[in-house]
DNA sequence: CGAGGGATTGATACGTCTCAAAGCATGTGG
DNA sequence: CCACATGCTTTGAGACGTATCAATCCCTCG
């Protein structure tokens, strides 16, 4: 059997339904408590995850003990895909959550259908489309702009108040700022009625044309 | 015909003998002059390449003029793979070089051969892999130590003289610093004999052990 | 030999980090 | 129900690193 579209893109390609439907049918669903570990940097790279329930975050620390946050996964996200054997980055659960776990050799077994390889390529690119707004974010834009960006990307054209999982420190080492960096710039911006923040986990955009000019 | 490695390690698979045949096969030769485009951001991403001789550079460019290089592919590497269907950064021609062009339309009339399909995988991974690393640069490094890491992956491990095909600009912004910071980091690694630059576009490196602790 | 473009150096401004303290929630035990 | 401890967030003052602007240098090429 030949792959029809090995080369397809994956906003034009159907769902990724065999990805979905193999974890469903492969998957063993695990339970993480808050900040519970799901794999270690430098692990073997030897399982694939979805998120069920709740938000994982990754992440890498240095020797010296810098921390980067790599990314947040949200409901439906797959994550622990790598491009090594190993793991370069950990999973952390950052709310209590459930994820679906499938062993790639699993995975493999099932990979006769060419859909489910697709969808991991397809994947594989979304995770790529990710760490490319995060260059572009760090490489050049001010404290205040990425954070305009990261509640701009949470907020998603939600009008509504939002729900903000992470902590001021996991928002800082996603943005490669400090605490308090990230504490200033949301404190202005809500002086600038740009945003507004009821309480410290939970905002809501009021001038979205502003929140954007600044996110670029 | 089913898929014997769709979640293959790229550097334990064989060599990507697959891919390279598939461009000597349908690939067409083109040769670009210094700082020539080979595409544009936002193109249509249609087209994959190889690079047979110079190097590639690709670079974005904000709509306020700040540009961020994204990458430098060698002779052998595959550019043009992203994530969706345009091209989020532009190639340019850093030196004179050749190329090998395939349509994506034409590899996937190929690609029957399960071993062309990994293959291109395995070059999205490595895309990855590269992209990961920026991340933890542009993140949480300090100007010193990401020139000290560029130089080093540049040098990777070559004892003796090596070749810098880019000017200070574009190391910039690849490292998401200015020209002027590049500059004085490079003079400053040169003043503590870590580094030797007898011509601007050329170096040794002196102590690699100070290097590699710089970069980490 | 002179012109032009890239690279370096210098002086100063600005943004972000650092260190320290205070504020504010949340939960616990009295 | 209050008092207090705890952890997270905010605020402040000052130090530090990188950017900015401007001038000079140096190499290459005509």
């Amino acid at each position: 059997m030949t792959l029809a579209y090995p080369l397809s893109d994956p906003r034009t390609a159907p769902p990724a339904a065999a990805l979905t439907e193999a974890f469903e049918r492969l998957g063993v669903r695990m339970a993480y408590a808050r900040d519970e570990e799901i794999y270690a940097q430098d692990d073997e790279a030897e399982l694939l995850y979805r998120v069920v329930r709740g938000v994982i975050r990754t992440s890498r620390v240095t020797a010296d003990g810098r921390r980067q946050v790599g990314d947040f996964y949200y409901v439906g996200d797959v994550f622990g895909l790598e491009p090594g054997p190993d793991h370069r980055f950990a999973a952390e659960a950052l709310t209590e959550c459930e994820v679906q776990v499938v062993r790639r050799a699993s995975m493999r077994a099932v990979a006769g259908d060419a859909e489910v390889d697709r969808a991991i390529l397809a994947a594989t690119q979304r995770e790529m489309e990710r760490l490319q707004d995060h260059v572009l974010m760090l490489g050049r834009k001010s404290a205040r702009e990425r954070v305009a960006s990261f509640l701009m990307s949470l907020a998603g054209g939600h009008e509504g108040q939002v729900d903000l999982p992470m902590g001021r420190q996991d928002m800082a080492d996603y943005l490669g700022l400090t605490i308090e960096t990230v504490s200033r710039m949301l404190t202005q911006l809500q002086g600038e009625q740009i945003v507004e923040f009821p309480s410290s986990r939970r905002f809501q955009v009021r001038k979205w044309t502003a929140l954007e000019a600044l996110a670029e």
